[in-house]
DNA sequence: CTGAAAGCGCTAACAC
DNA sequence: GTGTTAGCGCTTTCAG
């Protein structure tokens, strides 16, 4: 309630030269203790370090820096800050770059990203040193061009083909395990619920879908395809509606996230559809509802902490001048009630 | 796949005296054209262009803002990235900062923060302009003292006493309106679903709960509260298992969290008990599940992205110099069918 | 072991 | 309208 009006001025902060005449030395030496760079005598530096706590002195992250030629931020691009998903990965970049000194500037990509654009001017303004991009491929994409050796590394999203070094899960073949243990489950015709091709994961999930009917001998049947406007429930219930329509519905679906197969669920429940006894629904993600909802989902999961932590590695090689090579790693089949 | 192993050298960028000997002026005019600070002459501007253009110059932020004396960087504190009540928060946030011209830099602020923790340090290191913080109030109480005066607002923590700034929701009233309507459901014994106290608004909503029994001289009954371990799915499980073991349990609950709700039902339901036939469960920031859960969540909604929009403008205004006073903003009662 | 001085890349007076 | 110059706050030779 104490609503304060006033004007509150932005303090002064001390600068190195105030602790320098403070502990009577030049600002060389000040700087010497703070860093620890040279020798510095015992009593000198007793001096320094007390005129520092009594001024509250604090370097200058930004004179710094530009010293230095290097600013120890890593800039992380999200296509969306809600998604539970890439908040699990960014808790792997950081578990990582704390330790090593490093700090993150989260910025939301969820737009075509062009040279110019706001979340990149702090890249190429030297504000980041690296960045870690989890945008969609095709917002990336202009880009690639543009950037054949800025420090980047894309997580999530494979770019096969760029320069870019990724850090992923074979999303092709996890989508072949999906799709195959339905198929075990006496599963002959499976529907897909795919998201935004701009995903590049989308594509791969997409690919692997067909890949495993075909393997099995099953026909692809494009109306049993639904490409998603979006990765929401609201977008799966919209999808799984389309489904339910077709004069010969799908005994199973696979969804490409499990947003969009609690979603169908809940499309089906509302027409009367049983879930697993009607229909099979399997996700992607394994995000925490993924257990909670009933049926609790059968879902493919990522090893999302690893790959926001493998991420931050490979970058910080690259800042290092170290080769860093691309990394696979590996999902996991989860069964649980939904198919 | 394709993985590069290259070393790949980061390119040097051009500075601003590149650029300046490569159109035949002076740096001044450079910055001039670059910033429209003063008149340029048409001709003299069009061959800066061209340069800047040819040389892919990008102004250098770290020097810029070293002589400016601002960043256009804001600091964001969230106890938790994994919360999707955060993440709309934050992107109300960003729709007033972008058009701004500010950036985000985004930090979990989960423990106790210190005025030497690494989150602050982009603070006090000039790196950010200020701060906009979600962190708990515990964890914000040790800095409270020290900084009276540095350009902070508090965003949905609402602290009354401190000298910081907020914008929030009467979270006191709404536990309030959500209890009553339970009492007004015909309920007598209610039972709370708490979180940590640490977080201001667990305490105000708990406040709020006393608040409502004792004004329809209902009893406040100790075993009927509840506070959870955390704010995951499996913390309301937990925390409801133990309501289940009451000799008289509770026909209603209040959860401070639809997270907490969601897994309050689930335990329920898992030893045969119906929602809401049996059990009334009442949850509270509708978040995107709570319509999709089966049954839906009756809950209290906070206008999320309002909340990080205000929060920002408050900033913004403060660090303008100008009056910023603390905002509450309206919340609303929810029904659908878990109550 | 310590200080003086040269920048890092930019903006903003201040001259002309 | 444009150039010169003085810093912003720091790190880092180079002397001594």
């Amino acid at each position: 309630m104490s609503a304060k009006s006033k004007v509150l001025p932005v303090p002064k902060l001390a600068s190195i030269s105030a602790v320098a005449s403070a502990a009577g030395v030049s600002i060389a030496t000040v700087s010497r203790v703070l860093n620890g760079t040279k020798a510095v005598n015992a009593d000198t530096r007793a001096r320094v370090e007390a005129a520092v706590e009594a001024l509250g002195y604090r370097t200058n992250a930004l004179a710094r820096s530009l010293m230095r030629g290097e600013t120890r931020l890593l800039l992380v691009l999200v296509p969306d800050f809600a998604n539970p998903y890439f908040a699990e990965i960014i808790k792997g970049v950081e578990s990582v770059t704390r330790q090593r000194g490093y700090g993150l500037v989260i910025a939301e990509a969820s737009q075509t990203l062009s040279r110019h654009s706001a979340e990149l001017d702090s890249l190429y303004n030297k504000l980041a040193d690296g960045v870690i991009s989890l945008a969609r491929y095709a917002d990336l994409k202009p880009l690639l061009g543009e950037i054949p050796d800025l420090p980047w590394v894309a997580c999530s999203e494979h770019v096969g083909d760029s320069e870019v070094p990724s850090v992923s899960i074979d999303h092709r073949q996890a989508a072949i395990d999906a799709v195959q243990y339905l198929i075990n489950r006496g599963h002959q015709r499976i529907a897909l619920l795919s998201a935004s091709e701009d995903y590049m994961w989308a594509r791969q999930r997409h690919d692997g879908y067909e890949y495993a009917l075909r393997r099995a001998n099953l026909p692809v049947e494009p109306q049993l395809v639904r490409i998603a406007r979006g990765t929401d429930y609201v977008h799966g219930m919209e999808a799984a509606g389309a489904l339910l329509a077709l004069e010969a519905p799908p005994t199973a679906v696979f969804a490409v996230a499990d947003t969009l197969a609690i979603g169908a669920i809940k499309a089906f429940r509302r027409v009367g559809r049983r879930v697993p006894e009607d229909v099979a629904v399997m996700g992607f993600d394994d995000i925490p509802v993924a257990q909670v909802f009933e049926p609790a989902l059968t879902t493919i999961a990522q090893p999302v902490r690893e790959l926001g932590a493998a991420a931050a590695e490979l970058l910080l090689k690259r800042l290092a001048g170290e080769p860093a090579e691309s990394l696979i790693l590996q999902h996991a089949l989860i069964v649980r009630a939904s198919a």
